[in-house]
This record gives C-alpha cells, sequence and structure tokens, in this order.
DNA sequence: AAGCCGACTGCACCTGCGGTACAGTCATGC
DNA sequence: GCATGACTGTACCGCAGGTGCAGTCGGCTT
C-alpha cells in the first residue's frame, strides 16, 4: 500500500509543488499547465483528471499554502507560550521567533499567494477570493485575540484600535515581502517585522 | 496643431487609461489586448504600432503610474510643508492628508501597479522589473531625508533603524491596499496610515 | 504643388495555451 | 473476476498574442 498510496499521492501533489513554486516565481498567468505536466511526468488529461480547470488549481494551491501558515503559525504561538506565561512578552517572543524565521530565510521569500491571487481576482472565481478573505480574517481573529490578552494587563500608552494594530501584522507581511522581493533583499521583511514588534512594546510598554 | 496633437495623442493614451483601470481591476494577464482595442476603437496593427509588445505595455503603465505618485507625493509634502515647519510635525501632517486622501476613496483602492507587476514578473523584461526597484528605492530615499531632519531635532525614544523606518511606509501602503483589496474594506489602508502616524509620533515624541 | 512621414487600417497567418471529448489501459482491492 | 481509481493518447476547438506587409490618409516641410 505505501508504495502504491505513496505513487497515486504523487502525481499531483508533484504537481501542486511545481505549482507551487512556479507561481510564487512568476504569477499564476505565468505559469502553463504544459509546463506542470512535463514537469510531473503526466499527461494532459491527467492533469485535468484532478484538477478541471486552472482556476481549481489555483485553490488547490492557495488552500495548501494557508494550511501550511496556519501550521507554522500556531508552532511559532505555542513555542512563545512555552517560553513565557505573559500575553505581552508572548506576543513579543513570537514576533521574535517570527522575524528570525524570516531572516533565515537567505533567498529572497517566495512570496505571498494570497497576494498572487488578489492581483490576478479576475482570472478565478469568487469562491477562491472568498478563501483568501477567510484566510485574512482569521489572522484578523488570532491576532486580535492576543491582543485582548495583552490589553487587560497592560493599558495602551498609544491610542491605537486594537483591530487595526491586528491587521496591521498581514499588512506588514504582505507589504514586507513585496517590498522585499522589490528591492531584492531577502532581510527587508525581517526587519520589518522588527520594526513592528517594537511598535507593540512601545504601544504597550511605553518608549 | 491642437486638435491634430489632441487627436495623435489620443490614441495612445486611451489605451494607457483603459488598461491602466482594467490591469488595477484584474491584474494584467486578464487584460486583453482585443479589450483594448475595442474600447480604444484601434485595430490590432494601431496597437502594436505603439507598442512592440504586451511587455512594452506593461512598461508604459508602470512608468505613467510612478509619475502621477510621485506627483501626489510632492504635493502633499509641499502642502504639509506650507502648513509647518518643524520636521516631524510637517512629516505628520503629509501623514495625515495621505491618510484623508486614503479616506476619501470610496470604492476599494484600486490597487498598487508596482506589485501588480512584481507578481508578474516573470511575463517582463528585467527592464521593468528594476523600474519598480528604481520607484521604491524612491520612495525610501524621500521618506529617509524626512526622517533625517527630524531625528536632528528630535532624538528617537525607540531605537529603529531609519531606513527601515522609511521603508515600512511603502510597505504599509503596498500590504494595506492588498488587505484592503482581499478584505473590501476601503477605510482600511487609511487606518493603517493612521497607525503609522501613531508610530512615527511614539518614536519621536514618546508613548 | 510635391512628397515625405507618422499614424494608422485590413487582412492573412502562425503559435501556444486552456480546455473538451472520449476511448483505452492497467494495477489494486473487494 | 470485476469494479474502481488513476491515469494515457489522440484529436480537436477557440482565443489571445503576435508577425508581416501592403495600403491609406492627413499634416508638415521644402
Amino acid at each position: 500500500m505505501s508504495a502504491t498510496t505513496l505513487k497515486r499521492e504523487s502525481a499531483r501533489d508533484k504537481i501542486l509543488e511545481l505549482a507551487e513554486a512556479a507561481v510564487l516565481q512568476k504569477g499564476f498567468g505565468a505559469t502553463s499547465i504544459e509546463e506542470l505536466i512535463a514537469g510531473a511526468s503526466i499527461s494532459k488529461s491527467g492533469f485535468f483528471y484532478h484538477f478541471p480547470d486552472k482556476g481549481e488549481l489555483a485553490k488547490a494551491l492557495l488552500l495548501r499554502y494557508i494550511e501550511r501558515d496556519r501550521v507554522i503559525l500556531d508552532d511559532i504561538f505555542n513555542r512563545a507560550d512555552a517560553l513565557n506565561d505573559d500575553p505581552l512578552h508572548g506576543f513579543l517572543v513570537a514576533l521574535k521567533l517570527f522575524a528570525d524565521m524570516m531572516a533565515a530565510m537567505t533567498e529572497v521569500h517566495p512570496g505571498c499567494m494570497v497576494a498572487s491571487v488578489c492581483y490576478q481576482e479576475q482570472l478565478f472565481d469568487r469562491e477562491v477570493h472568498e478563501l483568501a478573505r477567510d484566510a485574512a480574517l482569521a489572522w484578523r481573529v488570532r491576532f486580535r485575540a492576543r491582543l485582548d490578552a495583552i490589553v487587560a494587563q497592560y493599558p495602551p500608552r498609544v491610542p491605537v484600535d486594537l483591530e487595526d494594530l491586528a491587521d496591521m501584522l498581514s499588512v506588514m507581511m504582505d507589504g514586507g515581502i513585496t517590498i522585499s522581493r522589490i528591492m531584492r533583499d531577502p532581510q527587508l521583511l525581517a526587519r520589518q517585522v522588527v520594526l513592528y514588534r517594537a511598535f507593540v512594546r512601545a504601544v504597550f510598554l511605553g518608549a
């Protein structure tokens, strides 16, 4: 079963893997089905057996990306919480871990699939766009919950809307990835996360 | 001459205008030459007379966008400087004006052409990518100069790298536009600019 | 008035890509 | 031993991005 299952799953997964790399590098539109089937050694019919159309590939790609992202964030917050009981310092540690992770990427960050989809919106159906929206909302809820826990213990010294502050991290991640790519500076993203951390510190601990 | 020149320039400009709206709304890949020539009432040959290929259209679009962006920023900083002599308060006023301008956009912000290009990188030549990079560098230099002037009078109360703080505005603009679009919340971008302003205040004036 | 030039039009044609349709194959699992 | 899942191969379609080229038409120079 193991060998079979491996082979069975490998075709679809191989397409997904190749597609992810290609899409993050050069965009969805520029990634052709032909290059994917060539790379995955599968026939065109085989491709359309797994994905009814290119839009379904986008959907699968996005789901995969969002899920992996979620796992990474879970891991970071869990590690941070294990190191610290205090909600503020737990969040600050998580941001530090996050920045370290970004800094460890020696090449330029592969890019944000969600943004990639957003900028090619019309290529896909409403469903794909809703997926991206749900992912962004999940980030908001997650970070917002952290900030709510913090504010209960640390009255903010700078007047900020907590939802905006929660969104700000998504904004900085997304913008940071883009500017990082444009500037061809892999460390830019990590430094921006450090700046966000400095802001959170200033808000709850003062300058 | 006026009528002639107007008509002469109008074909190319009309394509550019239509293309800009279409690209910002649905992405470059999803914008077809056919729809542009239909909208501009020009023949396919006419299109290729003006733009050797689709990549040249992207280049022209980007140049146009960057230039307009520059003019808008010039205007905002000039207005802010006219209202205030102090470098810090001038910058804060400029950010306020900027946020107001973003808030005035009742529809979702049209999107950032630079990011749009970045995510479809391989569609275009290196030249187009260099254009985007130069634009981002210009933002960095512009904001950095402002921050240098501020720091001479206001010793920072939060340890930050000024170049990073300069880049942060570009990052928040770009990320803000993207998240704003994904969330379908036109006000999100303005609120993020306000947050950046709060951070700058905290850095130089304290909490 | 002659003629050149810039800005096109019209048409024919080619390629690559996304997608459809459908019949056949081949290993695995019940 | 037969159904099912995971494909292959072949043939075909329409659209979009180009290419090539001959012709047109108005304005500008000389």
